[in-house]
DNA sequence: GAGAATTAAATTGTGCACAATTAATTTTAT
DNA sequence: ATAAAATTAATTGTGCACAATTTAATTCTC
């Protein structure tokens, strides 16, 4: 089997897949206006209220390249308050504002809307999601 | 259960791993001086020799916005060449080059390589690969 | 067959991703 | 106590992604 076609391939559906679906999340996150990577700040933030940049970065696979710029974009929405740390001024702690805060009441309908578009069964979705942890477990934090 | 969070969403892993995997293509195809959307680009024109960018976007999911600077800049290491068609003015032909072609050569290892990395059994692969091509079927094409 | 509608690529502008480097702070080992 | 090493963000530069618009060519419709 020719292992380079594109149909033998497990890596180019994980990343058309991975692209289709924050197409699918687009409509839905414009209305709070979000992006994909936003909305995953927010979840975090959400669970956790307070976090580092590199906390942030290690829950989400991003590095500070990526997530200072997105979160600067984030604090002038006025989501999140970006402050340094007072015991360790290496470090920026990222706030949930109360506007960000209040977000999540609107958010909250997201995650049925897309598991709805998405069309899978209980079982299916739950086996695709171990397997991908799995996969992240073994591939993740190089 | 709050789907609201990392843990419990699906398409948060599937983000991430999709990069994760993206990043250990990196160091392979540094050396064939590829990124990983070009790379697949190749795939599609060593099976076809010759495709239109319109082809090229359906098989990737990707638009001319993305494929036209990727392209140009393909173009401008050898691997292609791009040429107005000469019945439809409007298409734009993507061809193989002999640069290109020959390139097959030294990625025939990659695709095993990777394997080995992501260190699944041939088992969970296949079953991963079927599951993210039906969900890409759903949510594919929009 | 002229004008409208459609199609294919290119262009413009924004926001990730990430490598590589830099800057500032803290930790550690002398 | 101080120099070296390590840590944390920020910065710089390149390359995707993608929405929205534009340009040019083709097809459709009357």
């Amino acid at each position: 089997m020719n292992m380079l076609k594109l149909e033998n391939q497990v890596c180019f559906p994980l990343y058309a897949a991975s692209r289709q679906i924050t197409a699918l999340y687009r409509p839905l996150l414009e209305e709070l206006d979000l992006t994909y990577p936003q909305y995953l700040v927010m979840m975090v933030l959400w669970e956790h209220s307070v976090m580092t940049v590199k906390e942030l970065g290690e829950l989400l696979y991003l590095d500070s390249g990526t997530l200072t710029p997105l979160l600067k974009r984030m604090e002038e929405k006025g989501l999140v308050k970006r402050t340094r740390d007072e015991q360790d001024e290496r470090v920026v702690n990222i706030a949930l504002s109360a506007a960000g805060r209040k977000l999540e009441k609107s958010a909250e309908k997201i995650p049925a809307q897309l598991a709805c578009e998405m069309d899978m069964n209980e079982k299916e979705l739950k086996q695709l999601r171990a397997t991908l942890h799995k996969l992240l477990q073994k591939v993740g934090h190089i």
